[in-house]
DNA sequence: TTCCGACAGTGGGGTCGCAAT
DNA sequence: ATTGCGACCCCACTATCGGAA
């Protein structure tokens, strides 16, 4: 298959509101794919490379090279020539990309550079990803919709069962089982605003801890374990205290899922910069494992003794998880009836903060383990804090957000009435809002360098976030982890924003 | 007819490892 | 030794479509 179709049908599927229509087109598109086709045309429809990583980004990307004027890369072609490319290593292979990346644009047509580009920086913008994707692989082949998405789960890859199914057909799909030794997504969390809500939401619920490290899911096979992030991606190397927690327990088959993180000499938790950045040492292990320990804390399980858990309810899982996991390394929780026992949820999430804990999350006892979804059967509750902060300057916004004032520079005040900026936040804006501040910052400007908008310092913003971390890049050494915004306050002068020592004092624990 | 679940889009900060400077 | 870049952890929120109620 050509690359120019490929390019062709994404654009019509990016200018196509229907998500019914996306649909359609996908499905045409992979009924015409020979079988070697398949495996890299599903992929680069869903968005994604086959090879992922390739060590080719934005930057290289955006040294432009002339179109070719007729089209002639297949897809195929397309992706050996990634294989290579991501191959390369050592002195001079970043020289070598960009000439191979170059080179391979040369060949392309202006759809298609559009296309690769989208595709190898992760951002192909067509309202289209896997989910729609599985719609169009299930119309393609007569295939049910949902026993497609529940295999695709269970192989953590579309790419796999696509194969199987354009070659066997729905048959195809029986043999995607929960296999330990082969991740499945894991389920997520949705937020809720408090405690009260959550257990309104849910009724009958357990309580548990949320705690503030890496998500792993564990495999033992025997001797065997593995470990896998949110993503699938295989951290058993990085991890050896967690290989040996999973060989001290008493079963020798099973999925369990939990997080990681490092405690400190005093039994509290350590930052989630000091967790993560022990996760991503992989140079020297040993080193890093000694000054910075980690353990894990499971909190459900999926598999056990061969057993596929997955459907069965959660207080049915917990208790297969009791039986193997003893306390200190499983999730602490609470159990809750319904709406008349909120003190005792709200006691909890007050005792788990006080341990140094993130917050809580809040899980129906009757809801399985839906893999790869973010549904409503657990919710995570966080405190959030607010601010009042300056607006020093505003970034140009791209996508729908092109031509509006998007992403927002955010200060607080110093002594000296001039503001440190805090960090940046595009986040909990509506369209509307979205106008409004385009227009109110233009009147605001005192410079424009057509990436960012710098303004005089007088809009102030009521900013939420969920703390405080340390920082590098700011002027106060820290900054706002997942700020947001709540609503501007124009009752407001500057003057009268937050500084950043009230911002300090609140937060005694992050000293910069 | 209205409501709501699921998705995609729009980017945030930090850290590590590698290659280039 | 330092810097720039890519990959990958953590993530909040809004708009939209289309099926459920």
């Amino acid at each position: 298959m050509l690359l120019s179709r490929l390019a062709d049908v994404s654009g019509e599927v990016a200018a196509a509101s229907a998500r019914s229509r996306k649909t359609a087109l996908l499905a045409e598109l992979f009924r015409e794919a020979e079988p070697d086709d398949v495996p890299i045309v599903i992929p680069y429809l869903a968005g994604r490379l086959p090879q992922g990583r390739l060590g080719v980004g934005w930057k290289v990307l955006s040294n432009r090279v002339p179109p070719a004027a007729e089209s002639s890369l297949t897809v195929r072609e397309v992706d050996a020539r990634l294989t290579e490319l991501g191959k390369l290593s050592g002195p001079g292979s970043q020289a070598e990309r960009a000439r191979l990346v170059g080179e391979l644009m040369g060949a392309a047509t202006e759809g298609e550079q559009r296309f690769l580009f989208g595709l190898i920086t992760g951002e192909v913008r067509q309202g289209a990803l896997d989910a729609v994707a599985v719609e169009g692989l299930a119309q393609a082949t007569g295939a049910v919709a949902a026993d497609v998405r529940r295999a695709v789960m269970l192989a953590g890859s579309l790419q796999t069962v696509a194969q199987a199914l354009l070659a066997d057909g729905s048959a195809a799909l029986d043999r995607f089982r929960l296999t330990v030794g082969r991740p499945v997504l894991p389920m997520l969390a949705q937020t809720a605003s408090s405690v009260a809500e959550a257990v309104g939401r849910l009724g009958a619920c357990a309580v548990e801890e949320k705690l503030d490290g890496i998500r792993v899911q564990v495999h033992r096979d025997g001797d065997m374990v593995r470990i896998h992030t949110r993503t699938l991606d295989d951290i058993t190397d990085r991890l050896p205290e967690v290989t040996s927690a999973a060989l001290e327990l008493a079963g020798e088959r099973f999925i369990l899922d939990g997080e990681v993180l490092s405690f400190g000499a005093d039994g509290r938790p350590r930052s989630f910069q000091e967790t993560a950045g022990r996760v991503g040492s992989r140079v020297d292990v040993a080193k890093a494992a000694q000054e910075v320990p980690v353990s894990p804390v499971f909190f459900d399980a999926l598999s056990i003794d061969g057993r596929d858990l997955l459907d069965l309810p959660f207080d049915a899982r917990h208790a297969e998880l009791a039986r193997l996991v003893p306390e200190p390394m499983r999730v602490r929780r609470t159990l809750v009836a319904g709406g008349e026992d909120i003190a005792e949820a709200e006691g909890f999430l007050a005792v788990t903060l006080a341990r140094g804990h993130e917050g809580v999350v809040v899980k129906a006892l009757d809801a399985p383990y839906s893999a790869g979804r973010r549904g409503a059967a657990w919710l995570k509750v966080k405190p959030v804090h607010t601010l009042d902060l300056v607006v020093l300057a505003a970034e140009w916004g791209h996508g729908r957000r092109t031509g509006r004032l998007s992403n927002l520079h955010l200060g607080a005040r110093n002594p000296d009435g001039t503001f440190a900026m805090l960090g940046k936040t595009f986040k909990g804006l509506t369209d509307a809002l979205l106008t409004w501040q385009t227009e109110r910052l233009q009147e605001l400007a005192v410079e424009d360098d057509g990436w960012v908008v710098t303004v005089r310092p007088e809009l102030v913003v009521e900013i939420a976030y969920d703390g405080l971390q340390r920082s590098s890049r700011y002027p106060a050494g820290v900054t706002l982890r997942f700020a947001r915004v709540v609503r501007y306050r124009e009752d407001k002068a500057a003057q009268e924003a937050d500084t950043v020592e009230t911002l300090l004092a609140a937060h005694p624990e992050v000293r910069p």
